[in-house]
DNA sequence: GTTAGTGCAAACCTTTTGCACCAGG
DNA sequence: CCTGGTGCAAAAGGTTTGCACTAAC
């Protein structure tokens, strides 16, 4: 069965995007990553892999992609990185040693309501960003 | 007196950096403002305020007062923008459409390292961003 | 066949760097 | 003087864009 291309080719229909084979290629490659990608690193693995691709196809569905809310945009390095997000209200914690980000989903709603409110802002957007260093960087740094 | 001056001479002092000219006028520049500047922007302000400054110098010393912990960076539309920043533990909230940046101070300490120790994270560093729309924007868009 | 997608190369923009000059102690 | 700071211009990324070609319905 095909259930993996056909899952790709569901998200991309259902963000409104036709399912092409670059589109879905790059689909597939953010799928199998913990974190975020660049542009660069992800035009070579998917020409190393045998699938020429242009660095503007690349870019154009990235844009596309993080513009339908299907991917969670971050800058690392003055380089911008892509990770496939899951819907719904939750946090991130983005490791500055190694870039890993785990999405944290609280169980206290009110946190950033109260904080929000207490700011006057309009928290919309419930991506709270929270930098640190992840749990095993941190074991490895005090080795 | 001239005490305007002499703070930002202390500061600098104070980050071990000499207090040269330049620097001074570029701290003093990012003194006025609420929100985050880029150097770009910053280097057209000294400029035309009849203070010619290289960009490289900008550069530099914005570089060179973040390291020291006396501003905070934010990235907005690909471009590095810097704020003073205030020292302790505080969330950041950025409005996505003005780039004020509110740094508020939250009572309950605790709930940044429940989310840290729940998700196997050292939050070392307490700027947290939450993203959103300042309150007088809000109103702005709905009317 | 018509419309959307793609590749290439050039352009763009922000940021960094090399090097010669300058300033301040 | 001598060291660090500065300016200029060039280079270095990363990203976008124009245009001709290709592919999919």
């Amino acid at each position: 069965m095909t259930s993996a291309l056909d899952e790709t080719t569901a998200q991309l229909r259902a963000a409104g995007l036709s399912p092409t084979r670059r589109r879905r290629l790059v689909l597939e490659a953010l799928d199998r990553r913990p974190r975020p990608v660049g542009a660069h690193e992800l035009y070579v693995e998917l020409t190393q892999q045998g699938t020429p691709v242009g660095m503007s196809t690349v870019y154009r569905t990235l844009t596309a992609l993080a513009a339908k809310g299907l991917l969670h945009v971050f800058v690392r390095d003055g380089e911008t990185h892509y990770r496939l997000c899951a819907a719904g209200r939750h946090y991130h914690l983005v490791c500055r040693r190694c870039g890993l980000v785990v999405e944290h989903v609280d169980e206290d709603e009110g946190w950033l309501k109260r904080i929000a409110r207490e700011a006057d802002f309009e928290a919309d957007s419930p991506e709270t960003e929270i930098h640190g260093v992840c749990g095993p960087c941190h074991r490895a740094l005090k080795s």
